[in-house]
DNA sequence: CTGAAAGCGCTAACAA
DNA sequence: TTGTTAGCGCTTTCAG
């Protein structure tokens, strides 16, 4: 076995509490049994056992991270950025993903909670209405949503305001002169986010005098197998829209794709716009036009927040302080202006 | 605070141990025990706390991965490899990346070591040359390499075969015709991986009688500002060389993106062959051609393999197994015949 | 400045 | 089948 303080202690002739204090506060010993001790600690080639600590302190500095997916560069981005902010805060990160499958993040939570990290970031399917976050709730554990924004509930989140973001987005392609524009989603029961984008989407179009149309909802795997079934009505010019409109980038990728795929041409017979501003978007040609989020942060401030309420002195009512961060309209080649057919 | 098999016990009027082995091997209690104290663990909403059981066990039926970056796809998809094994086999995973800073693979494995996890998942600078390498050796911890693909050591790991990838890619753009064939690269310091794939490279000109060419290193951060510096010879046609292999997608693409900016066109003017198959390659166009390694996989491979060992029976020597997995030349459309331009 | 001792939650002998 | 008990590594009173 590993060596504990325990053999440490017997190394350097001193008592266990001396090296613990050592190791915590190590102003609080005397400069020669601190030698001793260091060098004790050196020759057993000592790691403390954050287990020892964790049951003690009953806390493990520990945040676990619950999102849908890896596969979507978005969560990747985002997970990074909780990563690197706890790294400076001296904290740990355990990862799980729940593949979009909602009775999953229960689950996912669960785990988490056995662990006992300290609290937990997450983005759920639905924010307003998920039985993991009554638990959390219930059970005082300090959580924080990305990406999800609750409208519901008062719930903590660090997001983009989803319904604008798309609002804006929508508005540049009708100040473009685009009258069909058509939403291209994900499930909408699996992304809170892809509904309240698609409300943003409808409030622009309503606001201008222009017919939403019913969005195109795809399911998962489309992306995988090139299958654009779902883009038949494309066929027909007068019948497709002049624009797409998609819930996130990498939907926005794929039916650049399958447009292409049609022998549509993409700006030139469908505008593409996304939503997320994946850094690879910018790479594509043409480039694709996104109403981008900033990812990294997202994670970052949502990891600071977190810890924040876990570090709390007093334990009474947790801030649940929710925070907008901005997004931006992001231009490039995969959109341009409409000119009338007629 | 929470409550613990202790109050559950007295809450069901039975010993701790009863409890706890409900909780482990239920057959081992009678029915009506069993009943009563699932009754005492719903009324009290008890939750296992894995501290104890792992302090007590001496693991954490956890396992840290160590990875670059987030950023690059690539390890994104092996993360998610690792935890969706991981969770099949009842594990949980603990999160950190280096950001390509060789000095900080050591502190983010003594971070996990502290946890005490029960194996280590990692991508290293240089797999036959690390000090955090030969710390693990030498305390006896379980551990697997992912990407890197050691040379000089018998280190476990699982990984394409860097080497044979890269000279297939090679020998793909040679059968098409090319000659001037040059090799853009991340810093080989800091990607034992990216080496070997030069290795595979030269090797695949030499044998055809081909130079090879100086390749171009080109340091991170290039992909995110628009410069063109280093491709500033490709200005001249008779310079240039006809195809460029590069050893990551990301690079590929950052290079298509700045062909385009010099006013080049792929693959018109230059072919460009990637390296690692992202799924987003797929959605470019023209398509990237691109050596696919099963990134999802290797990270999938590895816990299994990692588990194995950790499980094991005999703590004698472990089989430090290493594992190849193939890779598959992928064509796009950023790849097409040279025909001799005199 | 240092030591002795209790106890965090849990499992596994060992006894009954 | 069940209970008693020791102890995993650590921090933290409380004494000295």
């Amino acid at each position: 076995m590993r060596p504990s303080i325990k053999q440490v202690a017997l190394e350097a002739g001193v008592s266990i509490a001396t090296v613990s204090r050592l190791l915590n506060k190590p102003d609080s010993v005397s400069i020669d049994t601190a030698s001793k001790v260091n060098r004790a600690i050196e020759a057993l080639g000592f790691r403390p056992n954050f287990t020892g600590r964790n049951l003690r302190e009953g806390r493990s500095h520990t945040v676990g991270v619950v999102v849908p997916t890896l596969s979507n560069t978005v969560f990747a981005q985002c997970l990074q950025g909780v990563e690197i902010a706890a790294r400076q805060l001296d904290y740990s990160v355990m990862f799980t993903a729940t593949e979009y499958r909602q009775q999953d993040e229960f689950a996912a939570v669960e785990l988490l909670l056995a662990h006992r990290v300290d609290g937990v970031i997450l983005t759920v399917a639905d924010a307003d209405a998920s039985s993991t976050l009554d638990v959390l709730d219930r059970e005082r554990i300090p959580y924080i949503l990305v990406y999800n924004q609750p409208q519901q509930t008062a719930r903590p989140s660090v997001s983009v305001d989803n319904r604008a973001a798309a609002y804006d987005a929508v508005i540049h392609l009708i100040k473009l002169g685009h009258t069909r524009i058509q939403m291209l989603a994900g499930q909408f029961h699996a992304s809170d986010r892809a509904l309240q984008r698609f409300h943003g989407y409808q409030q622009a179009m309503h606001e201008h005098g222009l017919q939403a149309l019913t969005p195109i909802e795809v399911p998962r795997h489309t992306s995988a197998a090139l299958s654009v079934a779902y883009l038949q009505t494309f066929r027909d010019p007068l019948q497709r829209p002049s624009a797409l409109f998609c819930s996130n980038d990498l939907l926005a990728l794929s039916a650049m794709r399958d447009l292409r795929a049609l022998g549509l041409r993409v700006p030139d017979d469908v505008s593409v716009m996304g939503f997320d501003g994946i850094p690879l978007g910018d790479l594509m040609d043409p480039m694709l036009s996104s109403v981008a989020q900033p990812s990294e942060q997202i994670g970052e401030q949502a990891l600071r927040a977190l810890v924040r309420v876990i570090e709390e002195p007093q334990d009474g009512r947790a801030p649940a302080t929710s925070q907008i961060l901005p997004h931006t309209v992001r231009l490039g080649g995969s959109v341009r202006t409409f000119h009338s057919r007629s």
